[in-house]
DNA sequence: CTTGTACTTCCAGTAACTGGAGGTCATAGG
DNA sequence: CCTATGACCTCCAGTTACTGGAAGTACAAG
């Protein structure tokens, strides 16, 4: 299959493709006679774990890193383990700034705008959020 | 004052000052003789609103139309409900995603690595993780 | 033969900074 | 007076994970 094909399968931009390739995630596939990429079955397998992990927000690097392991023959779960460890711990980080946010900018838009919006201010609703510092 | 002090008061990092300046965020400030930018009170409260404001997760260009509408003696404040409101509902989404990931993680760290890890997989943890999809 | 679509490469831009190089200024100590 | 920090200056480049566009080639249908 060529790489739009490969993409449509996987739910993925052909450039996103590309680009996995450019930083050596996806190997380089066969070409061919005029230079077009050519694909298989495996190549579906490996883009598709790719983006499971990306969905799991690992990162690129450590994607690689975990394809490197395997693609050496060495079971890469330790490796995962220890990733997934810390990433849980910044997920957990990462969520509750945003749901603190989200609850802050949703009061916010509850309230409204006053009648009276003072000209000199920042912004009312913004400036009596301070409690987030 | 001078740039470091004010990125003490407001807990910012010099360079996130001069890059506020470079995009406009934060209006070029008088400078000593010898070219150092000088800062008084009302430079305090700005950078904190921009801080407060990035903390409820407004984008930067956002937060520019903000002080932009103040600058300009307007209100601002239903441009910042309206993007509120929108924002809250990204916020649901990301928070969701982030949520998924999170709980998928810590399962596949509470499975541990297993005694018998098949060699041709990409990684038995997040094989078996395809629920995502 | 033309039209349209898919493919190719390469360059540039996104968001919000941060790091480093290389140089200047201010001040305190010797 | 000399020097050694430290804070400041500017400019360039890199980060993450793509995406868009330009300019050109390939291929299938009509």
């Amino acid at each position: 299959m060529r790489i739009g094909e490969l993409a449509a399968q996987v739910h993925v931009n052909p450039k996103t493709i590309r680009y996995y390739e450019s930083i050596g995630l996806l190997p380089e596939p066969a070409r061919t006679a005029a230079g077009h990429r050519i694909y298989g079955p495996d190549d579906v397998e490996r883009l598709a774990f790719v983006r499971r992990a990306a969905d799991l927000e690992l990162t690129l690097e450590e994607i690689a890193e975990v394809l490197a392991l395997r693609d050496e023959g060495r079971p890469p779960c330790d490796y995962v383990v220890s990733v997934a460890r810390t990433r849980v711990a910044e997920l957990d980080g990462r969520i509750e700034e945003l749901r603190t946010a989200r609850d802050e900018l949703e009061q916010l838009v509850g309230e409204g705008v006053p009648d009276d919006q003072p000209a000199d201010c920042f912004c009312h609703l913004i400036e009596t959020t301070k409690a987030t510092t």
